[in-house]
RNA sequence: GCGGGCGUAGCUCAGUUGGUUAGAGCGCCGGCCUGUCACGCCGGAGGUCGCGGGUUCGAGUCCCGUCGCUCGCGCCA
């Protein structure tokens, strides 16, 4: 950190006080990290946001300075003046950055007294997560909290700085805006000036990027704050922010080429080394092989497809089922472990789960008698299968034999997993089809470009998009943009969006896509979710500064809060329920 | 909306089969201490056991209800 402008308070950062400064008279300013009061000498380590830093208060040589450092207490904010000295050698202490020299007080001045705090900040326990926020600006003077602040910058300053040099303009778009629709439910601002309309906050920037292109922008990028009315995840807050960027005149391939060395670079910050170009996983194989779109592929386990083997089986499940996959497993499975896994596969609406134990070379199953010795032998090659492993088995449609053997992946792999993998899904269908509704959805969203004859079944059209994946994290995704107006229509109206309600929702983009769109996609990503990931944080809350409790409130400001009446009326809204109570 | 976990001192937690005056560590307050760095030693204060009701001679403990926190599912294309 760039030194100090000496001023009446401090000459030097505590924490950045090195052997090189023995000798020099110094003044630093702080708060009182700790004090150990020895009765004659008091050692006081002061704090600022570089570190720490101990003093020595003598009472012979400052009697004043001495007395009164006896008085502070925890937290109390001071500015001292001194020698910085270094330490006898037996005195060096190895764990702190400025372990080697001390500053010994001639002068103490007490700039804030401070209530004892709710809780201690020189220590890294575990604090409930209401009383951390109630009390922010203190749980922020920690240093594990100082730490994830200070990398949260140094994340977004290193993408500044990289898509600057890459020709990138930083552009801000509308807080207040028209519902983008994404698929969350918006938060709503009422309008004054135009009663009974109300403003959406933005759940992307999405359209305003596609808009930037046709405007002649060429390379966009935004640090761009995003609101969704959802409920809440330790990764999940109704605000949150992300890169959001869109560059024209590319296809995918120059996405990929800028977000790799992005990625590169702002791993390298989390000290994750990514060697270029980031491999790329089809939809298909991520989903065959893994089970999910965003899978974790460093827990080893992999699913197989062996529908093939039981094509002919005595087993009706298995021969007449569209797919037949197995995971294998190793480790202690007692029959209620299978029991657990039984239950979780039915939750997630499988019909069953088969399972075996390989012994000799048969199975021990309850499913074992009606295969063949064939049926099983080919079974525990394909699988790679030895003695005292565990299968698991799901005979279904495929997608539903891929989210279940998916989910059951984590719940068999041993131990935690080591290192990072980082790659792309590419490849994505279009669509899928929401049984529910009896309609098509976008799997991303409906501005990708479609691929595949769009004369056809809209279930064969793939999508331009493709998604980052960090340790099974979802990191970010985009795609390639619709940039022909009528590709949009056809992509609307196959959702179910008529022209009418496409015009009413989107007709300024479509009329924009008419004035010469440029090809153009790009990316998003969550910076939040990035830097709790290279944090090792376990909730975005621990890198973001003043986040929302899980239940939506902010312990520390009391928002969401009832407002005056006299508001309300201004913008001629009435509230039904009166404001609940809270304790 | 649904499910799991939790709620006891300022903080983090323990609390047996329902049984005396509810405990520990840290913190806090007072005293002692001149090389500590999680300083040490001595002493002390501090409790609506989330809230309400019930069972019982007796409830932190069992039952019912309720509130709050938290994790997950749904939701979040």
């Amino acid at each position: 950190m760039k030194p100090p402008r000496p001023n009446r308070y401090r000459t030097h950062w505590a924490g950045e006080l090195r052997a090189d400064g023995v000798g020099e008279q110094v003044r630093v300013a702080g708060w009182v990290h700790r004090r150990r009061d020895h009765g004659g000498l008091i050692f006081i380590d002061v704090r600022d946001r570089t570190g720490l830093l101990q003093l020595v208060f003598r009472p012979e040589e400052a009697p004043e300075a001495h007395a009164a450092a006896g008085n502070l207490r925890a937290e109390d904010v001071i500015a001292v003046s001194g020698e910085l000295v270094r330490r006898d050698e037996s005195a060096v202490n190895p764990d702190l950055p400025t372990g080697e020299v001390e500053l010994v007080a001639a002068e103490l001045e007490q700039l804030a007294d401070a209530e004892t705090p709710p809780f201690q900040i020189d220590e890294d326990d575990p604090i409930g997560e209401e009383l951390r926020l109630r009390y922010r600006y203190l749980d922020l003077r920690k240093a594990r909290m100082r730490d994830q602040m200070i990398l949260r910058h140094a994340v977004v300053k290193e993408i500044r700085d990289f898509l600057a040099d890459e020709g990138y303009l930083e552009i801000e778009t509308p807080i207040m805006t028209r519902s983008t629709p994404e698929g969350a439910r918006d938060f709503l601002v009422p309008s004054r000036l135009v009663r009974g309309s109300w403003y959406a906050l933005p759940q992307s920037p999405q359209l305003f990027k596609q808009l930037l292109m046709i405007g002649g922008y060429e390379r966009y990028f935004q640090i761009a704050r995003c609101f969704r009315d959802e409920d809440f995840r330790a990764d999940r807050q109704p605000e949150f922010t992300q890169l959001d960027m869109e560059l024209s005149f590319v296809e995918e391939e120059d996405v990929f080429d800028v977000v790799d060395r992005l990625l590169q670079r702002v791993l390298a910050l989390g000290g994750v080394e990514v060697s270029l170009p980031i491999e790329r996983v089809t939809y298909d194989e991520a989903m065959l092989r893994y089970g999910s779109d965003r899978p974790d592929r460093r827990l080893g386990v992999e699913i197989v497809d062996v529908t093939e083997i039981f094509r002919e089986s005595e087993l009706n499940i298995f021969r007449e089922a569209p797919v037949v996959r197995a995971l294998k497993a190793t480790g202690e499975f007692p029959r209620s472990r299978f029991d657990a896994l039984t239950e979780k596969a039915q939750q997630l609406g499988a019909k069953g789960l088969a399972w075996a134990v390989v012994e000799g070379d048969g199975w021990r199953s309850p499913i074992a008698k009606r295969l063949s010795p064939e049926e099983i032998s080919r079974a525990n090659d394909a699988l790679n299968a030895h003695e005292g492993d565990a299968i698991l088995i799901v005979a279904d449609t495929a997608d539903l034999a891929a989210r279940v053997l998916g989910a059951l992946r984590p719940e068999v792999a041993e131990g935690e997993p080591e290192g990072h993998d980082v790659f792309w899904v590419v490849d994505f269908p279009l669509f899928e089809w929401n049984e529910g509704e009896r309609r098509w959805d976008s799997l991303h969203h409906p501005f990708t470009s479609p691929t595949g004859d769009l004369d056809g079944d809209p279930g064969t059209w793939r999508s331009r998009a493709y998604d980052v994946v960090f340790d099974g994290w979802e990191l970010g995704g985009g795609s390639i943009r619709i940039s022909d107006p009528e590709v949009q229509q056809k992509v609307f109206s196959t959702l179910g969006i008529g022209p009418e309600e496409a015009k009413e929702r989107f007709g300024f983009l479509l009329e924009a896509l008419t004035y010469g769109a440029p090809p153009h996609g790009g990316v998003a990503f969550g910076i939040d979710r990035m830097v709790a990931l290279l944090a090792g944080a376990s909730s975005i809350r621990d890198v973001i500064a003043f986040p929302k409790a899980a239940s939506g409130i902010d312990p520390l400001t009391g928002a969401p809060a009832p407002v005056d009446q006299r508001q309300l009326d201004e913008l001629g809204i009435k509230v039904v329920a009166p404001p609940a109570e809270r304790g």
